[in-house]
DNA sequence: CGTTCTTTTGACGAGAGTCAAGACTGGTGG
DNA sequence: CCACCAGTCTTGACTCTCGTCAAAAGAACG
């Protein structure tokens, strides 16, 4: 593959270019990884409770939600993914799926089978690195969701998850936030925030009647962003978004 | 290092080898990794927030939480560690702490130094990959929090805790989950499902009441197991335990 | 243009929070 | 050996956020 003709994968290389010192032998090998792109329809699985997961999935456009599920037939998103995520990066090391994945809105991903994937993580250390890195930044996501959903009221889990989208959406499209496409139904946030529809949709009234927000179809503009992140008592750092985490070179102690 | 002097880092090959396949060589190199004991009292934060963390941390006796925070000081604790976790691995690649760590009892870790991990692990390919298996269980264990603490009610939430520390306790010694220290208070409790600690106290005498479980000072006996995870909504496979995950030898697909 | 999904509204109910006081418990020292 | 003390656990009465149910109004889509 020439440099000149661009791989699909090339947003993938930048994004762990943000997080992961990759050099050029690594980036030529992740753009060089087979990939096969797909198109998922709303609200439909294409990862079920306990699959065996053979592919992990990047994320080109839409928006997918992690769901977990409880007895009563109630179910929980204990995560989304947005363009430029790799979903189910994990499943590499543990290919036993035990969170669905839906599609919440019509969504295209490029599927990248396993196999190839753990041959670059052999391969090249920085490339295992990399993946393990996302892994953990994922992992604290997932610990900061469990915060927003055990201790924060309504109104602040709203505004809490709106400051979380906007950021990742603004760190993926390389702006600030100030509007984002949100392609979730109210249900669907009901879903990530523990709560009802019904009160997320008082909730979103709230900040509206604020002036903080504003809502066309699917995008949110965010009028007040400063204010947003005080009502959601937003803290970015748990994002690890925008800078490369250098560390010295590895010595034993 | 002979075999015959068992090095205090056995039970972590131990763990390591009960999800990932390790060759002899990889054993011997985690073995040989320096380490530091280290006794922490009770509620004291060894891991603050914003820090630079230098070492992980292996749990030997103890019980370690891991601390979010909300604005009006409540806290939350998105995850807690027993004897045989590997704490805070995940900072190898993610130096910066995004949560908080603190001893809920008086607790001895080993330290490793982030150095020696990264080395074994660049060295090893098979290393690198069993702390990233670990790493997304971890991620896996705390979706379902989510999960827990979002969609359900309070007396399920608290059961299924006490099915989740009961099966990885029986995991790490070896029996059938039956009765196993637990030495959290109340409130810690309170915190670890975004409950109150009074409302706690009224769930655990509901589980009492029925017979399901019974608890002698800091040790929680497991009455009915079955009748447990029912009310729990329990489900052990988020826990990857005792099943080493063998996956087709890597082809590029 | 009708069908289906989504958002919006209102009245009411319930699970969990709050506050405050009292009973245990284990550890300490006189 | 007993008294004390701080930290837990337990209780009860009252409050409030959020859930439930149901129906209507809007949007989206073929």
């Amino acid at each position: 593959m020439s440099l000149s003709d661009p791989s699909p994968l090339q947003p993938f290389v930048n994004k762990l270019s943000s997080r992961s010192e990759l050099g050029d032998a690594e980036r030529l090998a992740i753009l060089d990884l087979p990939n096969f792109p797909q198109q998922i329809q709303s609200n439909r699985d294409f990862v079920r409770l306990g699959e065996q997961v053979e592919h992990a999935c990047f994320v080109v456009a839409g928006l997918v939600g992690q769901f977990g599920q409880s007895r009563n037939g109630t179910r929980q998103i204990s995560a989304i993914h947005i363009p430029t995520d790799m979903v189910n990066l994990h499943s590499v090391v543990a290919p036993e799926a035990c969170s669905a994945l839906q599609a919440l809105t019509v969504t295209t991903v490029l599927r990248v089978p396993h196999g190839a994937l753990r041959d670059v993580a052999k391969q090249y250390p920085a490339i295992a690195e990399a993946f393990w890195r996302e892994c953990a930044v994922d992992a604290s996501v997932l610990s900061e969701w469990v915060v927003n959903v055990g201790r924060r009221d309504a109104k602040t889990r709203l505004a809490h998850l709106l400051c979380e989208v906007a950021s990742r959406s603004a760190a993926a499209s390389g702006g600030v936030p100030s509007s984002f496409n949100f392609p979730a139904t109210q249900a669907h946030v009901a879903d990530m925030l523990g709560l009802t529809s019904v009160h997320v949709n008082r909730m979103f009234q709230a900040l509206r009647e604020e002036k903080v927000i504003s809502i066309q179809g699917r995008t949110i503009q965010i009028v007040e962003w400063k204010r947003l992140t005080q009502i959601g008592d937003f803290d970015p750092g748990y994002l690890s978004l925008g800078r490369l985490r250098t560390h010295a070179p590895g010595k034993s102690d």
